[in-house]
DNA sequence: GCAGCTATACTTAGGCA
DNA sequence: GTGCCTAAGTATAGCTG
């Protein structure tokens, strides 16, 4: 059967699916109060746990915040090494980053090389974002469609159910709930209607490198 | 009043000071949850925001765990390739006049950046395809959720569309039509339909009405 | 150690000032 | 961009298997 049109439930907080948000204020405003939950969380994490914590997020906009316990520097250099291979069971004391230079001429091939590998990662960046984009619109597009349908069905009265007669009412049914079903499905945007206490998320979900 | 309460007030979640936990065991154990917690956390920001977000977590025992989109090494070299300035909560331009590096590792590290970069750039392609993938498929499950209607109609025995009565027959026709376009229509422009069709008593307010 | 539970503390989406 | 508010959605402390 198809859900009824899921009209807004209370003035409170809505669920939202982990997906980029479209609307670009509303994206802003997430963005500035999960980055300060996200934050709170590290802090919490690195005094309950005694743990080092650094994390960084850069704004859509560029620009950068951080937070580092015991502080960023040490433990980005903590992380990546005194070599280049990053190692697991830290060792480095060095409290501090050694002095940083700009790099010479010596390395104007290698330089270029970067340059060009930075500006295609940048391109791709914003093509990536244009197709981010598109997904947006064709989702909000989709999400209407089935918004609709549900307003339909839901808006049916008794009466006019009757009318369609038993039989109708079940294909109408089916080819509802099933398009809607596949689209969900095929469209990701479904849920696991099995067990509402989601569960097993266990492994694997994010891209959490171990060491 | 005296404080007698000092037993569990439920089974529930309890509150707890925001402050290192004694107990080594319960120490691991909330460190294993919340770090869980904290890079679903990022993720969620990095999806919801379109932001980039880096999250190194070191363990009590030194292990690191790590969370990173794009990817960790890509957003660290970003954050500390600009300039030497990188303290905490500080802004940072995407965009470097050149790249700083460490005295005495200059090759070393170009050639790793170069190396990450050229890893970045992979990664994104596979990223596109992915994406361009996705937006393959609901193409196609556009099309198949309107060829299924069709079919799902069309395949109608004589003996189901007796059961649906003579009136329904003359509807069918109506039905596909009306669905397929709308589903075309609101899918592919997002056009709400026309849906002010007369209605009588039993008029239904779906495409396919009474008979 | 991780997986599952319960009940609750905490976070935050959507509005509004 | 900031901050407050409400109600709901989530994360998780404390236990158990």
């Amino acid at each position: 059967m198809v859900a009824a049109a899921r009209r807004r439930p209370s003035l409170g907080r809505q669920k939202i699916e982990i997906r980029r948000i479209e609307s670009e204020e509303a994206r802003q405003v997430c963005f500035s109060k999960r980055r300060a939950g996200f934050f709170k969380k590290a802090s919490e994490l690195s005094i309950l746990c005694s743990a080092d914590v650094v994390a960084i997020v850069f704004s859509p906009a560029g620009k950068a915040y951080s937070f580092g316990h015991p502080s960023v520097d040490y433990l980005l250099e903590r992380f990546m090494g005194p070599n280049t291979g990053n190692n697991n069971n830290i060792n480095t004391n060095t409290s501090r980053p050694g002095v940083w230079v700009k790099r010479g001429r010596v390395e104007g091939e290698l330089n270029r090389q970067c340059g060009e590998l930075r500006t295609m990662v940048e391109a791709q960046r914003m093509r990536q974002e244009t197709m981010e984009e598109m997904m947006d619109k064709e989702r909000a597009a989709r999400n209407r469609a089935a918004a609709w349908i549900d307003t339909d069905v839901a808006h049916m009265s008794a009466e006019e159910l009757v009318g369609f007669g038993a039989g109708l009412m079940a294909v109408q049914g089916a080819v509802v709930a099933r398009a809607d079903q596949m689209l969900r499905d095929a469209l990701l945007i479904g849920r696991r209607p099995t067990n509402n206490t989601s569960r097993g998320k266990g492994a694997g979900f994010f891209p959490v490198r171990r060491f």
